[in-house]
DNA sequence: ACCCAGAATGAATAATCATTCATTCTTGGA
DNA sequence: TCCAAGAATGAATGATTATTCATTCTGGGT
């Protein structure tokens, strides 16, 4: 018997022992976010440019008509991801400006600090597909419409925040709207120098370099 | 005649009144800085992912091989691509912080701000190709290694400038390496605000803020 | 005036990919 | 137990793309 009969037989017979791989039906929407997830691990790896339906589905451990399946294009699947992760990012950050677990302010701040520096939000997986996302924004506005409304919201909540701190602190010559865009374009910058280059900063320092920020804004609370 | 045959006719007749392109011969460095100004135009368009040979090569208005002769490959058009625009911002900035043509140091951090959020950085060509090739930095080491040198380089000339003002102005409770990665940081985080979200922030606005955080840092230069 | 080195062209090639869909398989309910 | 609804598969298709290279053209040197 030559090899490529035997290769022929084993992919023939079922119940050869090597590689079999009972085929399990789940509910579209554990599917969908399976895929949303090897998706992301997809663009962290090999960036969103070369990310390929194969390497997705394949990533997911399912067969290559799995995505179209459920998402229709690929298109749709990238957006998807990106909204998923928006809403993973900005939700979590607009609950603790809202903050109903403590009234004290300078705790908020200090939760919100440690959750924008956070193990979660600063894997580079998640970095990765963020950034990956930003660097095409500029050529397809789906995807800033798909952030912008996030991005407003916690923009709004971060000014809330702030001018709370301000009347409380008198920080008389600061304006809110001001300081709630520096210190986000702050903690977008650092999340790009924890992505881009490791090795010049730690987390840690990246958290005290921010609590400067706020400590210089709002020296009576830090 | 038919319609056909005068097309026909026109494109065989060289000496045809209608887009005829007389073959022009340039060397070689010209036809390269053409081709990547050709691409950032490209990326800033369509995306990096979406940029093709064919948009590239005809944006510059070439024939679709121009580019393989030039550059070998479209990989390495795109390194040099990303080479040149480092290059010039990056330069830039360490000629203004070592500034000869000012001993003063407070006119040598305004200059510093003024270019970084000037006119022609933050044109949305400039910052669309910057942040299109950090999206794929995570994926691509390639591109961190070109941008990491002249990143390294322009941290150290920012840091020893803070470093000079620190001493000048006696700021003891500072230090120079953690308000440079916060204030470079803060820089790239206004970029992308300004390319993602140019209707919630001005230029105007973006120098006030980084400039806000100059003050608040040394409050005796500013 | 006239070559010819090599710059420029673009049709052809080969590789890669998203998407389709005929077929197979799974499972909850009758 | 058995069946049908529909979930899952992956070979096939058609579209797009980078790259090649035979051919054409240009202009500086003789």
């Amino acid at each position: 018997m030559t090899k490529k009969a035997q290769n022929k037989n084993a992919r023939t017979a079922a119940t050869h022992s090597e590689t079999k791989k009972p085929r399990k039906i789940l509910p579209r929407e554990e599917r969908r976010q399976q895929l949303i997830e090897a998706t992301i691990r997809c663009i962290a790896r090999d960036g969103l440019g070369s990310t390929t339906m194969q390497m997705v589905t394949k990533e997911a451990g399912l067969s290559l008509g799995i995505a179209n399946l459920h998402f229709e294009t690929k298109d749709n699947l990238l957006k998807e991801t990106l909204r998923y992760v928006a809403e993973e990012y900005h939700s979590g950050q607009i609950a603790i400006m809202r903050g109903q677990e403590t009234e004290d302010l300078t705790n908020r701040l200090t939760a919100l600090l440690n959750f924008q520096l956070s193990q979660g939000v600063t894997q580079r997986q998640k970095m990765a597909v963020w950034f990956a996302y930003y660097g095409e924004a500029g050529a397809r506005p789906v995807y800033q419409k798909i952030v912008s409304a996030w991005d407003r919201a916690a923009a709004k909540a971060l000014e809330t925040l702030f001018e709370a701190i301000i009347e409380d602190g008198q920080y008389t010559d600061s304006d809110a709207a001001d300081l709630a865009m520096g210190y986000s374009a702050l903690i977008d910058g650092l999340h790009l120098a924890l992505l881009v280059t490791p090795r010049e900063l730690t987390k840690k320092q990246a958290k005290a370099i921010a609590k400067d920020f706020l400590r210089r804004a709002f020296p009576n609370h830090l």
